[in-house]
DNA sequence: GCAAAAGTGTTTGCCATACACCCATGT
DNA sequence: ACATGGGTGTATGGCAAACACTTTTGC
């Protein structure tokens, strides 16, 4: 049997992990910047290479608790970028996964000494490699995601009003939202739970705010957004 | 620049294919038996490893070549396998994919020579390691690119009744479909031509044969079962 | 005549979308 | 007073699901 195995060749396997949070009502890519040549100076996606006996979602995990100091991230494998010349000079076959993370909890010092940068979505950088094909598809499997259950979970405050919750569907989606049709259609979720605690920042009126109940929070079958 | 990739574990990467067929009215998946210790004697799907420079893709086609004689075949990435425990004795990261063939139209004496066989989805034999779980997750993209393209394409022959489509959306969604609906459904996506041409083997009264357009056949946003 | 699929039409109820409208309040 | 978001209500159109019904023909 173990002569099967024997004469295979053997691959670099890395993790590259795209890196969501949420700020000031825009989605925001966590990059740093490439320090060695080649392609210097370029941006690139927090990423890792996989060890002897570590699953690709550990080294995800261990990417993460590294350059965020976070553990415990909601983590998704996205796909697996295998193209012999999609980086110049070796040849390395990355699993791209995707983590939502709220962006002020995290250890900004720990991200300082990366030099790493939040970017907008927006308006992103030029990025290494195949990079931004693997955000491209992130992007895609979050709106998946955020179409069956509430994202907002993982990116916003444990309370948020329905007008954060709007804004951040209007960024993973990059349309708009009816207010009222929205508030309407999450409420009959029954996933929320409103809270005395109001929020005056930005209405005059001000909002209650709402949390998520945990224990039904992914259980919805039911479609959120059509997509 | 290369120091950096020195002293990274390489890793025995591999990829497994999911090969969907379509046959009496049941989706069917190609499987062969295991012909060496350890779990001789169980079922596995069709899998090789990745060589040198070569992409996944590329691999997972030679396997479906080398398995089936078949090329140009639709194939699809599932997701990677990387659990260090998840083949005993030996460390691989599979990268799972699916295809979509007509079971009539392959190499019939290539299969015999792997003891291949064709076996109902709804009654599979025990399988190796986690195939039965690349086999579930195959089933569910499966079920996603029906719900927005005509999955039928890649499975039924050229030519194909809206009985012969609809058993197979059933076979995929593993529920039943409203004859008349389906048919309206179907029908008002544009996408299938009528020809002149009958068969009268399924019923008395005869259906037509339809076809598929070629040109839009995957341009289709719209949903087709919701999902 | 019966069964079984082909093929067409109708009814119903849900739900997404659009939008009107009042409330509260800081400027 | 007015602009802005909070919050509620209503009207409309499209569509999925249920189902009735007619046609055809081998048994």
């Amino acid at each position: 049997m173990v002569e099967y195995y024997k004469g295979q060749s053997k691959h670099l396997l890395a993790v590259d992990c795209v890196i969501f949070g949420y700020e000031s009502g825009e989605l925001r890519l966590l990059l740093y910047p490439r320090s060695f040549e080649p392609v210097k100076g370029k941006w690139s996606l927090m990423g890792g290479f996989i060890r002897e006996m570590e699953s690709c979602e550990e080294a995800a995990a261990r990417v993460l608790l590294e350059t965020t100091g976070l553990t415990d991230i909601f983590l998704e494998q996205v796909a697996t970028f295998s193209n012999p010349h999609r980086e110049p000079g070796v040849r390395v076959v990355s699993v791209a996964y995707y983590s939502l993370i709220r962006i002020h909890q995290q250890d900004m010092e720990l991200l300082d000494r990366h030099g790493a940068r939040w970017w907008p979505l927006t308006n992103l950088p030029e990025l290494i490699f195949d990079h931004g094909e693997m955000i491209r598809k992130a992007l895609i499997s979050l709106q998946h995601k955020a179409s069956y259950s509430l994202a907002g979970s993982e990116l916003l405050p444990e309370k948020f009003t329905l007008l954060q919750l709007r804004k951040l569907y209007e960024a993973i989606y990059q349309r708009g939202f009816d207010a009222g049709n929205f508030r309407k259609k999450i409420l009959s979720l029954g996933l929320l739970t409103k809270t005395s605690e109001m929020n005056f920042t930005e209405s005059r009126k001000g909002a209650h705010y709402y949390t998520l109940d945990r224990e039904v929070s992914d259980i919805t079958t039911e479609r959120i957004v059509k997509f």
